[in-house]
Order: C-alpha cells, then sequence, then structure tokens
DNA sequence: AACCTATCGTTTCAGTTGAAACTATAAGAC
DNA sequence: GTCTTATAGTTTCAACTGAAACGATAGGTT
C-alpha cells in the first residue's frame, strides 16, 4: 500500500486500515502526500470549535463576566456537586494553573466555595456556593438555547449520531492517549 | 413550553424546537434549568478539539518545531497555492496579528515566500517555498498516519457522517454569525 | 491637486498562558 | 523520629495573545 509518496518513516503504529481505500478525503489526500483540510479531522474539529467557543464565549463574557475557564468550572461543578481542582483539570483538559487561577476567581466573586479536606490538608473540595447557583440559573438556559439555533439544522437524529460519533473519536484518542495499556484488561 | 425553570429571558432567537423534546440531552436539561456537559455539543466540541490539537502539536512542535498556526498557514498553502494574510484569517479563524506573526516567522525560516501585489501594493500574496514544500513532506503524512490511528474506530460511513455532520454545525453557525441580514436581501 | 474613508498588514501594550519552580502536606522506608 | 519520594495546589517568569493604534496604500469626492 503506498502511504504517501515515497516518503518513509518510523512510527506506523497501525499498518493498513483493514477496509483499505476508505475514509475517503484522508485517505485519497495521503496517497498523493497532500492534505485536504476540509477532510483532515483535527483541522474541522478544531476550527468548528474555536468558531463556537468564540461566539459563545460572548454570553459568558459580555453579560456575566465569566471567561471560557471560569465557566466551565461552575458547569462540571453543578453537574458534580463537588470536586477538587484536579479533577476539574482531568475534566476539562486545562491546566492546573489554569484552573487554579480561574477557582480563585470563582471564590474572590462568592461564586464558589473552597474546604479543605479533612484527611488530605492539600486537596481543596470545590463546590457552587448559593450566588454561583443563581448566576448558573441564568447562564445555562442562555446557552441551551444558543446551542439549540446552532443544531436546528441538524435532526433529532443526526444531533445523536454527532454526539455518538464523537465519543468514537474520544475512544480512540484516549486509546492513543495511553498507549501503555494495550495489553492491559482495560477499563472501559 | 416550560423551557427553564422559570428563569426569564428576552432573546430567543427561536421560539421552539417545533419536534419537541428531540435532542434529548441538551432538552432534558434545559428543562429542568440543567446542564448535562456531556450532551453539550459546544463542550463536546471545544474539549474533544483541544486533545486532538494538544497530541497533534506534539509532532508540529517537538519534530518539525511548528506552532499551530504556522502549520495552519503552510497547510492552506499547500492547497491553495497563494494566498494573502487575510484570506487566511478567514479561513482559520485566526486574528491577524497572530497570523502577521506567523507568517513573518515562516518567512524567516525559508519556507514560506511573500511578494507584493503589482496592482495593489498593500496586500502581500503568499506562497510556499521549496522547502516548505520539502517539509510539508515530511509533516503530511505523520498528520494524516496520525489521524487515521484516532479515526480507527469509526466505520468508513461514520467517518463521512461526522464530516458531514459538522458541515451541518459550520452552516448553522454561519446563519447565525451573521444576523444583521435578518430583514435583508440576503447575501446566502 | 487636497481630502476623506476604507483596507492590508504591522506593531504596541496590557492581559493571559503554561512550563517549571515552589510550598505544604502525605506516605512509605529506615 | 528522619529521610525520601509523591501529590495538590500556587506562583513565577518568559512567551504568547488579541484589541487597538498605527503606517502605507487605495479609491472616491470635491
Amino acid at each position: 500500500m503506498k502511504l504517501n509518496s515515497g516518503q518513509r518513516y518510523t512510527l506506523s503504529r497501525h499498518d493498513a486500515n483493514e477496509g483499505g481505500g476508505y475514509l475517503s478525503s484522508a485517505m485519497d489526500s495521503n496517497d498523493i502526500g497532500e492534505l485536504r483540510l476540509e477532510g483532515f479531522l483535527p483541522y474541522r474539529l478544531s476550527n468548528i470549535a474555536e468558531r463556537i467557543s468564540q461566539a459563545l464565549s460572548l454570553i459568558y463574557a459580555e453579560q456575566f463576566d465569566l471567561t471560557i475557564a471560569q465557566w466551565r468550572i461552575l458547569a462540571w461543578l453543578q453537574q458534580e456537586r463537588t470536586l477538587s481542582a484536579k479533577r476539574i483539570c482531568e475534566l476539562t483538559a486545562m491546566d492546573k494553573a489554569r484552573v487554579s487561577r480561574a477557582v480563585n476567581q470563582l471564590v474572590e466573586r462568592n461564586l464558589i466555595q473552597r474546604q479543605r479536606d479533612d484527611e488530605d490538608q492539600r486537596t481543596l473540595w470545590l463546590s457552587l456556593a448559593p450566588s454561583g447557583r443563581d448566576l448558573l440559573k441564568e447562564v445555562v438556559p442562555r446557552a441551551l438555547d444558543w446551542e439549540a439555533d446552532i443544531v436546528a439544522t441538524l435532526s433529532a437524529t443526526e444531533y445523536r449520531d454527532l454526539l455518538r460519533l464523537l465519543s468514537k473519536v474520544e475512544k480512540g484518542l484516549a486509546r492513543l492517549d495511553s498507549p501503555t495499556v494495550s495489553t492491559a484488561p482495560g477499563t472501559d
């Protein structure tokens, strides 16, 4: 299988897509060593995600004075009741410095509360403060309303399919992120 | 239709999702004024996109000393032969300062060329230099290979569906991005 | 010609970011 | 007890970012 215009490279984790020749857009590109960005998933995803984030952050920022980091933390706390900063890092894929700063700003604004763990003085448990809960009651409907507008072009089935396919991509990602567990029992 | 736990808000661009009750995840949340992030498309997209970008940028950065901005510009130039900085801004959703700096770095490294338009001295036409073309011949196969690994969990149909659904979302976005044309003749 | 407005790209500057250093706590080894 | 190593979260610092100001060019009006 001629993978890419004679170029050789060493680490090929998969040898071939057993179907052969599907994944049309990307594979077509591959055959001649060129890239068609419209068919390159990383590009498409980050492009769309960035546009959406930019547009959505207008709601967070202008109307509620929240950064994206702050909003994400609030949203997760609303869902999980209580979380450590470390867990938030994992959930949001933000680094701990960013999380630390956003958390501090939220605490200063009295939107969330911080409490030391009794058994491990290093960890702080974060949870929504009443005013944070109130704020979310205003932001969340707007965010959901806005999302509904965006996806109005999709049918119910398409919407579900999209989420499902994204989950699959996420799984593929996780598989590569932890290549050490290749033969492990698997925690899924 | 009870949209969100009694909260009222003024600008609701759509009145109802005529299907009613579909978009399960998001709409379920909406009914009780809470947000389930797993079903919130903006969150899912930016989360996955960020993880992918982070992972992919290891290839660009560590092995080829390219920032994401630089890589995007190279990839677009490979595809379009010649572009102005302005057009690159539109294509990549990056602001012009960022593009300007990335372009300068690429010119310094002799990966791209810059040439003034004869008729309009303000615009500079950018194109790949031979060494830039050579570099891409190395990077592109790796990027495509990496992508193939990620989407190996998807069937050919699923992969195409995903791209198609992303396009639909993009269209929804574009529709909202230009809300000024609501009553105008419409430039679509 | 002079003037006004618009556009392309660069630069400035203040705010944000993340890698690495750091502080404080924990837990195991001796 | 004292080491040593590990972990949670903070802070430092240098790099990056983007909004706004800028310089240069274009095109229209008078």
